[in-house]
DNA sequence: CAGCAACTTCAGCCCATCCTCAGGTTATCC
DNA sequence: GGATAACCTGAGGATGGGCTGAAGTTGCTG
């Protein structure tokens, strides 16, 4: 089909190694067969359909991120395809950069979960065990400051609110001051300036804290 | 009810500018009078039901980003919702920052906005760090400035009123003269004069600023 | 119970940021 | 072309955001 060879051009050209398959049923047999990162599924396929592709896959306990695309008309088969345990959508005509743009949502996401340490300048962040190391010396840093880094981390690129700081820190029922926070922050920066790496938190006035 | 006090508050503190409704006829009425950015919709309303919101929303050709709030068991409804033009839709109970990661990407999507950098000519505006650069220099905006940078960045081609710029830099709570938003106009094109490009944000008298 | 670690608040400092004022400039209308 | 309203802008005092050390609180551990 015209929209599949499109596609796996553009998503070469966009990085992506992709494999594509002409029909359901030999998609199933890659998908069961190697582990990919992401996975685009037309839910109008010959041979075998969409939607019993994806519930195949699942029922073989594959949990590979998954992307449809569907018609515009096809909204139940949509709402559908996410209670079998797809991950996201898209309507054709979609434009291109949405779509690379949600793939690699999608890639960060899962890798994000499986390769649990984040590299922070000197600084490696390890997300599954709630430490964090500078060239391979731990840092003596409080669940809190662990939590806070980690937050930050996970958002890197982006500026957090204080107020969202708190709602994660505190799980909503947060009695604190704006305050603590700031101790927090004051702290964590106290015991990454001892290590080397005292620019790694930078504020921005107004709006909250961020990394990178 | 608590989950609309709960929702409002939550949303306040994640930096929206919350309008809330206690029923579909006054959140109908709402959202035909004020171009939101995006609306959240329970189905389960008194006075009238979500769908039929959703219904009169559309009918009037209003294209404003709807997400549907849920109960598990209100599939068909939910199916009939994004048949109506619901643009996503979330069971409850959910997790917040499940909320709010669907609202920002509904709004930025109504900007056609996939990354968050837009580019102005030659000055590049980071709506997630918050900051601009001109080529890699940054700026040095204050937090007023930056956010009326990005507003009227993100309404590019239109012209947006004083009054608008008031409600979104004061979520509402605003005391100030108007002369603050010129200030802040001018403090703004004063930075990006000095970096060459004088004519960013224009003027049109009697309606408000502009950019390109 | 003593000791300790983590946490929160307090208080004070610093300084970027804000808002308003006052007077100048520009557009619009007759 | 002149009157008027809308807009621009520089200056300065007031505000308050953000940082930090220290002190008080809580809860755990030996």
């Amino acid at each position: 089909m015209r929209l599949r060879k499109s596609l796996s051009e553009g998503l070469s050209r966009s990085g992506f190694a992709v494999d594509s398959a002409p029909d359901g049923m030999t998609g199933l047999a890659h998908a069961l067969a190697i582990d990919y990162d992401v996975i685009v599924l037309d839910l109008m396929l010959p041979a075998l359909d969409g939607l019993s592709v994806l519930r195949q896959l699942r029922d073989a306990g594959r949990s590979c991120p998954v992307l449809i695309l569907s018609a515009r008309d096809q909204v139940a088969d949509r709402v559908h395809g996410l209670e079998l345990g797809a991950d996201d959508y898209l309507i054709k005509p979609f434009a291109f950069d949405e779509l690379t743009a949600r793939l690699q949502a999608l890639v960060r996401r899962r890798y994000e979960q499986r390769n649990p340490v984040l590299q922070l300048g000197r600084i490696a962040l390890n997300t599954a065990l709630h430490c964090a190391r500078c060239e391979s010396v731990e840092l003596p840093l409080t669940p809190n400051e662990i939590a806070l880094l980690e937050l930050l981390a996970l958002r890197r690129g982006r500026v957090v609110s204080p107020s969202s700081l708190e709602d994660h820190l505190y799980a909503g029922r947060s009695t604190v001051t704006r305050n603590a926070i700031e101790a927090h922050v004051s702290a964590l920066r106290r015991k990454l300036r001892a290590v080397g790496e005292p620019d790694l938190i930078k504020t921005r006035r107004g709006f909250g804290y961020y990394i990178e």
